[in-house]
DNA sequence: CAAATATAATGAACACTGTTTAGTAAATGG
DNA sequence: CCATTTACTAAACAGTGTTCATTATATTTG
């Protein structure tokens, strides 16, 4: 038997700190100054050393994916306490956005790229944070739909219109399409907007 | 003087010729798949000739861009001629939504890449085209709000309130998103979700 | 303890990428 | 016909991800 205790941790170490190099690396200069050769300089191995702990960059990619989601659960924690279902669906809605522009880079990994998403096999365990946070957010608003009455709206339906507004909101003021269309700080109307789209979907 | 009218004409020919390949390379294989190299060996001219006519790479990608509109323009011409404005805004979104699907690498360069909006002075002219639509789904939406006489919402919010819904869609679906957390037909999916949307605003 | 084996790490190469520059060939103007 | 301008390119630079044969190290076995 090769594969004593310490070998064993020693390997993950290793792999560790390839991870933890790639964080830095993706936080200070983002996705496209983040290369192998980089990350092999940082940690001062060879980059060929690299491929013994991930199958290719996508895999290190994919890795930091699911930390991002621990970075997100941070930012919202306290709004998944709230009780009032609709209070919640405001305060997750605030949150996601706050979360997306104050970390474009590891929103980006997480929601836009379709690296990690080659194989539908793969993903669906894959992507098992993003679901659970969707499968949440559809349970927020049947509670929402139940203690209002509101009639003909289906729960998942209006779970995917408040991702996707807030989605598309995020994705339009990290590319900058926002300063463009309105010139005045866009960091304010985002907040104007959401604000204005849970109230139209609850409005009596 | 050494530039007679043949010769200037010639000059926009070649700068049409990449043009026309980088458009090509762009349907065939995406973003990914489209490189000056590979322009050059297409036309069987060498690289260096293509920066005799474009400054980089992101110049080719920003006229592109420019074509990108004009082929959503397509998609939506008929709906603009549309009177009742509720009707108006219904037939863009849908059109905007199935411009996208159809079109993913037209898409991201119009709507996703950061890359032609690197000079927020230059852009404004730029992304005219873009700022035009805006422009027109907001005075839509104005006369969508008059005609209900919807009380408290703002035509310039409700304008961002409808794009980001769409451009989220768009994106969670060209991402594979929607996929992942709804097994089934992700399109009919998101036509039911936009009808529910524009539902959901325009309810008495 | 020494030899055989298994493990870990790498140097160097491959096939790409965008971009620059010095130098060449051809067309034009005098 | 020669000088000058214009058009073009070969080659190099500095990167990128990835692979593989080879070497150095550590472990296990005879």
């Amino acid at each position: 038997m090769g594969l004593s205790e310490r070998k064993e941790r020693e390997k993950l170490e290793l792999k560790n700190l390839i991870l933890d190099a790639a964080r830095k690396m993706l936080l200070a200069h983002g996705q496209d100054g983040l290369s192998i050769r980089k990350i092999a300089d940082e940690i001062e191995y060879s980059p060929a050393t690299i491929y013994l702990y991930f199958a290719d960059k996508d895999a290190i990619l994919h890795e930091l994916m699911e930390m991002g989601f621990g970075v997100m659960n941070e930012y919202m924690k306290d709004s998944f306490k709230e009780k009032d279902p609709i209070k919640r669906i405001h305060s997750i809605g605030h949150a996601y956005i706050l979360f997306g522009l104050e970390n474009k880079d590891w929103y980006e990994l997480m929601f836009n790229s379709d690296k990690p998403m080659k194989h539908i096999e793969k993903c669906c365990e894959d992507w098992d944070q993003g679901m659970a946070m969707f499968a949440f957010l559809t349970q927020t608003c049947k509670e929402a739909i139940e203690q209002l009455k509101i009639e003909n709206v289906e729960d998942h339906i209006l779970a995917l219109h408040l991702w996707s507004s807030v989605h598309g909101l995020v994705n339009l003021s990290l590319t900058e399409r926002l300063e463009i269309v309105q010139r005045n700080s866009s960091h304010e109307l985002i907040g104007k907007t959401l604000d204005a789209i849970i109230k139209t979907i609850f409005r009596k």
